[in-house]
RNA sequence: GGCGGGGUAGCUCAGUCAGGCAGAGCAAGCGGCUCAUAAUCGCUGUGUCGCCGGUUCAAAUCCGGCCCUCGCUACCA
């Protein structure tokens, strides 16, 4: 049974490189899902992109000079090759500054304005004097009318802790530029999340699945929730697409708006590369026969409230599923998330990641002086799944030597080695012992433990117990020391050797999805043939649905080599070569080398 | 203020949903092995399970209260 699964992967925002927090967050765990998805036997469908539009890029790209569009070029390519090194499989991952992501965004604010879902409202806004664009509330400072603190933001108090209007502020001040914002009526157009307070409640109440927190956190904004505004005063975004607004110059949806609905159209722009339009459909709409797809949506738990509670409100509204009910937009009924996983927060060496204070670790960086699979083991094991976790380099270093190269790439070694040296091939076993029956069927079992773990997103829980399964086998050829049997008993050792190499083969697999290019490199030295884990390509794609820009890059790739999420009998007499390592181990010194880049404390 | 996460061995953390002799890895010590990137295997644990109280034959786990800590608090992407 093949079962079509969704993963929609959160959208880096593209003001500049991501650092190693962001990826742990959203990066390594839809991949790992993805590629246990795909080995299960399912059709994926992995989607995302860089989210370009909003103010901070329009602040940043003026900080430098630049037109935000050239910033979002820069740092949208950088993100991408970063996330290609970093060997995550998307199938598209793709722009929101796509002539398609435009015309999908204005479709989704068309359908929820015909079914009553949007309407225009005019408020009070922060409005900055000189450029007459939105001046978002946290980029106003002044006085704290509560406590008198001189330097509170717009919409907190960080000294009190009040929250704020930026309106009430003695003597408010931008921190762009310095001068004095100006606070006009401005007319914009609002989701009426209100109107989805019932649908969102039964809904979320029937979800059975979800980490509890995600789930409650969701429950408890329900009693809570306002109107929200989805454009702003900006010429930097997705233009509203009715008359009179369309070709304003101050009038943009806002980015939030059109990022949560890049899921949709970064589909929908996958299915009209493949040759076929209609390819996204089973990944968002019920077949005929009535089986869902699965749709999971992966994130850090900054992002819960846009996608356990916003954007399924937008995906019902377009149903026309709310409190005033309504008919489904052209595209048609649309799912909501099967699943919102949502991950906590990576520190760095005990403080908060910040560019700005250089407490920083950029995964490009990263990656240009570390394997992937080293980073990708570190926060598949160490990450922040459950609560928050620390990054540390001492931590990084210990994980590499003591458990990826000591009891993997050891276990991967040895065994070759002693193949290699004493039989040159896969050799033929002989009777099996009860201690050789042990270690095969634990290594068996483990498919069945590790799935279930990797199928409820438990990926430390997953990746702990294949670890365990190497250190049976490190046990197994203590006992058995194969080495011994050369002279005395050749055809136990054959035997030994056989069984080791099987589960070795095993473990590979089981590895494949947190460790695909050094599981790749195990598949090679075993003498497999043909691909095993795929990478992703980043590729020029052209003009035709790009605004503004020639042409672009996208990350894509067809990952379904048939590798199986199964044990696979190994191959009598292939023969075996000396290997050569399959990680590399570090040396102590890059601890302190790594702490002298980061800012003192 | 409101909401949420966390507080378990020297360190990093499982275990808490479904109560049943307190766990893993690392570090430290001793021993074995020498195939392997000095890797690996075995043995060694006197822990107020943050504090106080309650329920129970039995509480790290359930209930009430408190302390510490981190985060979120939605016109931030």
């Amino acid at each position: 049974m093949s079962n079509h699964v969704l993963t929609a992967v959160a959208w880096p925002y593209a003001n500049g490189p991501r650092h190693i927090g962001h990826v742990a967050g959203f990066g390594v765990p839809s991949d790992v899902f993805s590629r246990y998805q795909r080995m299960a036997g399912n059709k994926v469908l992995m989607v995302s992109g860089t989210d370009e539009h909003g103010t901070p890029i329009q602040v940043q790209a003026d900080r430098e000079g630049v037109s935000a569009r050239e910033l979002a070029d820069r740092y949208s390519t950088v993100i991408a090759k970063d996330l290609q090194k970093l060997g995550l499989s998307y199938d598209l991952f793709t722009r929101t500054t796509t002539k398609n992501h435009y015309a999908v965004t204005q479709q989704l604010f068309l359908g929820l304005l015909d079914n009553g879902y949007v309407f225009p409202r005019t408020q009070l806004g922060a409005i900055s004097p000189s450029t007459g664009r939105t001046l978002p509330d946290r980029y106003i400072e002044g006085t704290c009318p509560i406590c008198a603190y001189p330097s509170a933001r717009g919409d907190q108090c960080e000294n009190c802790g009040n929250q704020l209007d930026p309106a009430d502020l003695i003597n408010p001040t931008s921190r762009i530029n310095g001068e004095t914002p100006k606070f006009v009526e401005t007319e914009q157009y609002f989701l009426d999340l209100p109107a989805f307070t019932n649908t969102l409640g039964d809904w979320l109440r029937s979800r059975q699945s979800w980490r509890p927190n995600v789930q409650k956190f969701a429950l408890n904004l329900l009693d809570d929730l306002k109107p929200r505004a989805i454009t702003r005063d900006l010429d930097w975004g997705v233009p509203v697409p009715l008359d009179g607004w369309r070709d304003r110059p101050d009038k943009k949806i806002y980015v939030w708006f059109d990022a949560v609905i890049g899921y949709l159209s970064a589909s929908i722009e996958w299915a009209a590369r493949t040759g076929d339009p209609d390819a996204w459909r089973p990944y968002w709409q019920p077949a005929p026969d009535g089986s869902a797809p699965e749709a999971y949506y992966f994130m850090g738990k900054d992002n819960i409230v846009f996608h356990a509670e916003i954007w399924p409100a937008m995906l019902f509204g377009y149903s026309g599923q709310g409190d005033r009910g309504g008919k489904p937009g052209e595209y048609g009924e649309l799912e909501r998330p099967h699943e919102v996983v949502s991950s906590e927060f990576l520190t760095m060496e005990g403080r908060k990641f910040s560019s700005s204070r250089n407490v920083v670790i950029y995964v490009g960086d990263m990656l240009s002086r570390y394997d992937a699979d080293a980073l990708r083991y570190y926060l598949a094991v160490a990450g922040p799944e459950n609560q928050d976790t620390d990054f540390t380099w001492s931590e990084f270093l210990r994980r590499n030597n003591d458990e990826l190269v000591a009891s993997w790439g050891n276990l991967v070694n040895r065994t070759l080695s002693m193949t290699a040296k004493n039989v040159g091939s896969i050799p033929a076993p002989g009777a099996l012992t009860d201690a050789d029956h042990a270690l095969l069927g634990a290594s068996r079992a483990a498919f069945g433990t590790v799935g279930e773990s990797l199928a409820r997103s438990r990926q430390k829980a997953a990746i702990t117990e294949v670890f365990g399964l190497l250190s049976q086998a490190n046990k197994y050829l203590s006992d058995m020391a194969p080495w011994k049997l050369r002279t005395e008993d050749p055809q136990r050792m054959a035997s030994v050797l056989h069984v080791a190499l099987q589960v070795v083969d095993d473990a590979k697999t089981l590895l494949t999805p947190f460790l695909p290019s050094s599981s790749s490199k195990v598949h090679a030295l075993l003498g497999g043939i043909g691909e095993w884990a795929a990478m992703p390509d980043l590729v020029e794609v052209d003009e035709q649905t790009a605004v503004g820009s020639p042409s672009y890059s996208v990350l894509t790739g067809d990952y379904d080599t048939g590798v199986r999420w199964q044990s696979t009998p190994l191959e009598v007499g292939r023969p075996i070569a000396p290997p050569t390592p399959i990680f590399t181990k570090l040396d102590p010194s890059i601890v302190d080398e790594e702490l002298a880049r980061l800012a003192p404390e």
